[in-house]
RNA sequence: GGGCGCGUAACUCAGCGGUAGAGUAUUACCUUCACACGGUAGGAGUCACAGGUUCGAAUCCUGUCGCGCCCA
């Protein structure tokens, strides 16, 4: 590193010639390539090893290798980053460890449709090797995408340890993961309901699906009674259901005991329509409810959850009657061959000519549909790898009830909870190509043994020692296997998991399972599979546990779960002593930002601006629904008339943190935007000015001029140090919100509109030591407002600190303001006197401006103005810093009197607090109703606080029970407010 | 059906027991030599509604209505 490093802009001349206007672009291209070639993101691993200060480590929720960067992004890599170079800036040895997901089923499906569209194959025609190496071929390509836009945002993050979920590493430890887990039996291989995506051919999550209220009809048949009429003269059950089609898996009909109506016919049985030799039986089970419908409810075990819970309570057989692709299969006689949909209409229409339909009604119902293809999963009974989750729960519950690991913010505990006990068995496996190959392998040689066993325990033969007679062997014969004999005898007999790749070693023997995992088994890995686990490297050592897990609260389940479940299980301790959970971000109404909605805002649009007519193009791209698509343009066309301002990627960084609060969504406010655009370009040219009449040369340390220091110098350091402690305290506890207000407050209203105003005076006097104090203030507060805005604004700061004078001597040997400091509060510099006086200053000078604007006066007349004070000690205050008055408020004249003997002039404008009066010599310029009329408003308002205080204070009750400060605080300011009342009455009183 | 969050100025949001705040927008004036992405001054809110607790409620409690999200 060196600190000679020249600036793009330093290198093209003189302060004065800086641009008028921050040019966000320039600045981001030039910055982000030097820190990250100088190794600033990279944890100091001497420190960490000498372990002096505990490291920071957060580990970056790595985005879909398929994904364009989206505000979602946007928002976790400020906030993030901003943790990230706080604590760097902090001295603590700073890992943001990114990678990117290779995100099974969406990124198969990206592929899967682009041969489709090029080469009109499917996968299949390809083959499972072939089609990989497609994927790994996208993959490369446009991989990196993602990651580009990450450091166009600036994200801080190590690169030298970016990781991929699917590299060796990683993959390394998902085997391992799953060898430990099967052979502590915490993964097993059953058969169960699970979500089927008949679109995909896959299994799914309970995560993965979701619930979307339809508008539906409940649909009524009859079951007739087989042998006659029950003994109260039933003779049939009537059933209600959303899906008729079922019926052809039906092997009960339940009734709730208590309900008298089916008291006679439970244990009955029923004729089902089409299959006459199948038993089709009443039975009577709590779960029914006896208001709905018609109080029946007909069971179809293989084919909806809660009839599977109650098929195995009434050991019910399990009748599957749909193929993988939704279509009826064997089991379905006459109507196999249709796909659900047909086969529901083609049901209802035969039951309807065999007399049995019973009418129907409309419904709003949840349908249960696909995350991933948005299609209506099917419930479908199949053989999976599964998690067992109940030990993790109860881990997971206890972490979080002790606060080993704290939610934040903490409302999304009760969430958290409740998810861990109402949780089922975690379904991993999935039937795609692109993941981590289950390392489960079969044991080709003992398949004829093992169906053997399986065909005598069932007492009968099966599918697969029928296939055996017919000599099928090998792979075909365990395809079979697998799907038919019993789960325990395939887990304890014929297959292993390996750390080794036993097919690989030894083809003729072992065969590999075919499905991969899911997604989220090696995302959940990711604390310390990206750290080298499972060999103890050093960063394994040095960087686990790590402090902060940030990211969306819509993936706490999928992923923020998992990794403390692994992390506990596998490493003995959580993964992060805090998650923080940031909210999603919504356009101006509320809504998710969805390109489908046609409401997705571009970061990147946001950074670099963008016109209306681009922005409307690009929305045409997006896959928005055709009916939809006139009024999301017409919504546009509203929102943004001028398209989107260029707010630079700190101008984008500064907004997502101030409106990122503590409630559930951050909708995103282009107007806003643009004010926190604008403050990047205030804090340039306040530099500029510095620059300007500051000078350059030879600036003295603020310790050499502490004995100068002025009023208005003492102020701004003193309002320095409480900000900074502010933003620190807003760090820590993640309050991003309070943190950026803080620094816009400071910056724009004490820096440039006090300070830079008050200062204007000294700096364009004569040499001297006050000039020498104002000069080093100067510099002294943008240097340390620079480090603290470092960490949301990494750019912007990085520029304008390289260029302050004097740097080297106050940071030596640092060669940025990403690794210079972070500012420390110095409690000598906090000044309550000079924040008292200065706000009395600012006060009388507003009073000034206040009568001369409304008395229609032009600003830079100066004018004649007595400040009459009621106090000797007010009066000594103004006295002293009268020029900065007459400079701030442009008097001509400024007398600074005690009220003795005070004779105002006749015609005046006046104003008043309750320590002071104002009043302004007007001869010539004032119109005296108009003055009046001026006064009459601010006595109105006087009389109506004065009114409000004066009722408190007419109940007894609050002298007696409110706190004494609070009492003298409002007798104070009643005091006050008289005052103010009887000075005004009198300047309205001299008018006439 | 259960849970969570939110309803404060025209918009986006802070405040969460002591007389209502910010940014944007808006009105008037200002091409003042850091910045018109600017300055100065102003206008703008029965803090969703109804009860309750309290000397005092936007803030705590209960209920109602509306919006959003999550889980069944």
């Amino acid at each position: 590193m060196t600190t000679s490093e020249p600036s793009a802009a330093a290198a093209a001349g003189a302060p004065a010639d800086l641009p008028t206007a921050y040019d966000a672009a320039a600045v981001e291209a030039h910055w982000y390539p030097r820190w990250n070639d100088a190794g600033v993101f990279a944890p100091d691993m001497d420190a960490a090893r000498a372990g002096n200060k505990k490291p920071y480590v957060i580990m970056m929720p790595p985005p879909n290798v398929t994904g364009s960067l989206h505000m979602g992004h946007a928002l976790f890599v400020t906030l993030q980053d901003l943790l990230a170079r706080a604590h760097r800036m902090r001295g603590e040895p700073t890992l943001w460890l990114p990678g990117v997901d290779h995100a099974g089923i969406a990124t198969q499906a990206v592929v899967e449709r682009e041969l489709k569209r090029h080469e009109n194959k499917s996968r299949h025609d390809l083959g499972r090797e072939a089609f990989l190496e497609k994927v790994w071929a996208w993959k490369d390509k446009n991989g990196s995408r993602i990651v580009e836009q990450l450091k166009a945002m600036g994200a801080s993050a190590d690169w030298s340890r970016e990781r991929f979920t699917m590299d060796d590493v990683c993959n390394d430890a998902v085997v391992e993961a799953f060898v430990r887990l099967w052979e502590q039996g915490l993964v097993y291989r059953g058969e169960r309901l699970i979500h089927w995506d008949p679109l995909l051919h896959t299994s799914l999550s309970d995560e993965e699906v979701e619930y979307e209220e339809k508008d539906g009809e409940l649909w009524r048949f009859a079951y007739p009674l087989k042998g006659g009429p029950a003994p109260d003269g039933t003779t049939e059950i009537v059933v209600a259901t959303t899906r008729p089609e079922t019926m052809l898996g039906d092997v009960a009909v339940a009734v709730h005991p208590d309900d008298e109506r089916y008291r006679a016919v439970v244990g009955k049985r029923l004729a089902h329509p089409f299959f006459p030799d199948r038993e089709v039986v009443v039975v009577a089970d709590a779960f029914v409810d006896k208001d709905f419908g018609t109080g029946c409810v007909k069971v179809t075990p293989a084919h909806d959850p809660n009839d599977f819970d109650m098929g195995a309570r009434h050991r019910l057989p399990l009748l599957n009657i749909f193929t993988s692709d939704a279509k009826v299969n064997e089991a379905g006689g006459p109507f196999a061959g249709l796909d659900r949909f047909e086969a529901r209409k083609a049901v209802k229409k035969a039951l309807d000519e065999l007399g049995l339909a019973r009418g129907d009604q409309k419904i709003r119902h949840n349908v249960t549909i696909s995350q991933r293809s948005g299609v209506v999963i099917e419930p479908m009974l199949s053989r999976q790898f599964f998690v067992k989750t109940g030990g993790f729960a109860q881990e997971a519950l206890e972490l979080v009830a002790t606060g080993k690991t704290r939610i934040l913010p903490e409302h999304w505990k009760k969430t958290w909870d409740h998810f861990h006990e109402n949780i089922r068995d975690w379904c991993v496996s999935r039937q795609l190509w692109w993941g981590h190959r289950i390392p489960v392998f079969y044991d080709l040689t003992k398949i004829d043994e093992v169906i053997e066993a399986d065909a005598n325990r069932k007492g009968r033969e099966t599918e697969a020692t029928r296939a055996q007679a017919d000599g099928v062997m090998g792979r075909k014969l365990l395809e079979i296997a697998l799907r038919v004999v019993d789960d325990d005898l395939v887990m304890g007999k014929l297959a292993v998991a390996s750390r080794e790749n036993l097919e690989k070693q030894d083809p003729a023997r072992w065969a590999q399972e075919e499905d991969v995992l899911d997604t989220w088994f090696s995302s959940g890995l990711w604390p310390f599979s990206t750290l080298g686990w499972p060999n103890q490297t050093e960063d394994l050592k040095l960087f686990y546990p790590g402090a902060v897990l940030e990211t969306g609260s819509d993936i706490l389940f999928f992923w923020v779960a998992r990794m403390v479940w692994f992390g506990k299980h596998l490493m003995g301790q959580t993964p992060f002593a805090d998650v923080f959970l940031h909210s999603i971000v919504r356009d101006a109404y509320g809504k998710k930002m969805s390109k489908s909605e046609g409401n997705a805002l571009d970061p990147l649009d946001v950074m670099a601006g963008i016109s209306l007519a681009d922005l409307v193009a690009k929305t045409k791209t997006y896959p928005v629904p055709e009916k939809k698509l006139a009024n999301v343009l017409k919504g546009i066309e509203k929102e943004y008339p001028d398209g989107i301002p260029a707010a630079g990627a700190d101008g984008l960084r500064f907004t997502l943190a101030a409106l990122s609060s503590q409630g559930r969504d951050v909708k995103l406010s282009i107007p806003r935007a643009a004010g926190y655009r604008a403050l990047m370009n205030k804090i340039w040219n306040a530099t500029r000015f510095a620059l300007m009449k500051g000078g350059t040369q030879d600036i003295k340390s603020l310790d050499a001029v502490r004995s100068d220091l002025q009023l208005a110098d003492r102020f701004i350091l003193s309002r320095l140090q409480r900000t900074v402690d502010e933003v620190g305290a807003a760090i820590d506890e993640y309050r991003f919100d309070a943190m950026a207000n803080a620094i816009y407050r400071f910056f724009w209203n004490d820096f440039c509109d006090v300070y830079i105003e008050l200062s204007k005076g000294v700096l364009e006097g004569d040499a001297g030591p006050k000039k020498e104090a104002a000069r080093a203030t100067l510099v002294h507060v943008l240097d340390t407002a620079m480090r603290l805005l470092h960490p949301l604004c990494p750019f912007l700061t990085e520029e304008i600190w390289q260029k302050l004078p004097g740097r080297a001597s106050r940071h030596e040997g640092v060669a940025f303001c990403a690794t210079a400091a972070w500012p420390v509060a110095d409690q000598g510099l906090v000044d309550d006197d000079a924040e008292q006086q200065m706000q009395l200053l600012t006060e009388v000078a507003t009073l000034i401006r206040n009568v001369r604007q409304e008395s229609g006066l032009s600003p830079r007349k100066p004018v004649v103005v007595d400040v009459v004070c009621k106090e000797a000690a007010v009066a000594s205050t103004l006295s002293a810093v009268t020029p900065l008055l007459a400079r701030y408020a442009v008097t001509e004249a400024l007398n600074i009197t005690g009220r003795d003997g005070y004779v105002p002039p006749k015609l005046a404008g006046a104003n008043a607090t309750g320590a002071v009066e104002v009043v302004v010599h007007l001869q010539g310029h004032i119109d005296p109703a108009k003055e009046k009329e001026r006064l009459g408003r601010e006595i109105g308002k006087a009389e109506k606080d004065l009114a409000g205080l004066q009722k408190r204070f007419d109940n007894p009750d609050f002298v007696r029970g409110a706190p004494a400060e609070v009492v003298a605080e409002g007798r104070a300011n009643m005091a006050a407010l008289d005052e103010k009342l009887l000075r005004l009455r009198g300047a309205l009183a001299r008018l006439d």
